[in-house]
DNA sequence: AGGGGATGGACAAGTAACTTGTCTATATGG
DNA sequence: CCATATAGACAAGTTACTTGTCCATCCCCT
């Protein structure tokens, strides 16, 4: 996605974000598939250190990534196939089931999270630590009043 | 996909280019919808971009969006049955079929950068015209060197 | 106490946007 | 002029979702 947009300042802002995005994702998914975690989705990835901050169901799960609890469900289903999770019934909630990470799963957290920093502390060679820091403030600003997008689901 | 991911600034910021992204397209797609443009999915506003710019065959596209060629092709076909494109045999090479933007398709784009264009000057007054500027240098530096991904598709 | 709505999860089917693989037709360069 | 590259069509499989439906359990209200 990269090519001349022509016409729209705006679009050109939507996939150099975009761009962003998948260059850090490709990068740390080659590396990682190189590392014993082939097979591992960016959505895995996201998804397990979610679970680690405490989504421990899936429905918990499905409202911070803003996605279905059935999404959610299927997610958690696919890392626990890979042992990157287990699952317990809860003991004060006959309905929930607790997720949590196993120690593979904290192994592939740490090797993804220092390739993502990799990644990151390159770039902030490239322009700056401080511009890379001004650049995060302003993404995190431009991004934070959009957690309407988990409310209206309804589900 | 908001939360605390935790441990990992490289992840964080990776998120942070997605939800960017996403927050920019949700918006715009919403507002298609309600002028006439319902059913417009994200990556038929950038195909079809792609195209005007000069991508106008089938193999051309997946160059441009570093997909295969086949997916260029589902795409331009999503896009001639929703009458965005057309497509002609081309006198001078009779393998290729020439993809053209109807008026209809030059509607859409015009309207899809309008709104591009109005979240863009929106987060410009949020966080400042030259610091938006220099956000989208920084990203346009950080992601040029990544056009490997299209050369290694050797479809 | 018990009934009703909210919540958690499972199962099924459908969709969007890709992928691989295979095939044919056409172009082109040594 | 033939080997190789390229354009496109067709088929099937994959990923990461979605809707829709169902049931079990929880919790509040009267």
């Amino acid at each position: 996605m990269i090519g001349r947009m022509a016409q729209s300042s705006g679009a050109e802002l939507a996939l150099l974000l975009l761009g962003g995005f998948h260059s850090m994702v490709d990068e740390v998914n080659a590396e990682l598939a190189k590392r014993g975690h082939a097979g591992v989705r960016p959505v895995h990835e996201f998804a397990l250190r979610a679970v680690d901050a405490g989504a421990d169901t899936a429905s918990e799960l499905g409202r911070r990534l803003s996605v279905t609890k059935q999404a959610a469900a299927q997610t958690i289903a696919a890392l626990e196939e890979f042992g990157y999770v287990d699952r317990e019934p809860d003991p004060s909630d006959a309905r929930r089931k607790r997720v949590r990470v196993t120690p593979r799963g904290h192994e592939l957290m740490a090797i993804g999270g220092a390739l993502f920093d990799d990644v990151r502390s390159r770039w902030a060679t490239r322009i700056g630590p401080a511009q890379l820091e001004t650049l995060e403030a302003h993404l995190a600003q431009l991004t934070e009043h959009r957690s309407f997008t988990a409310d209206d689901l309804q589900d």
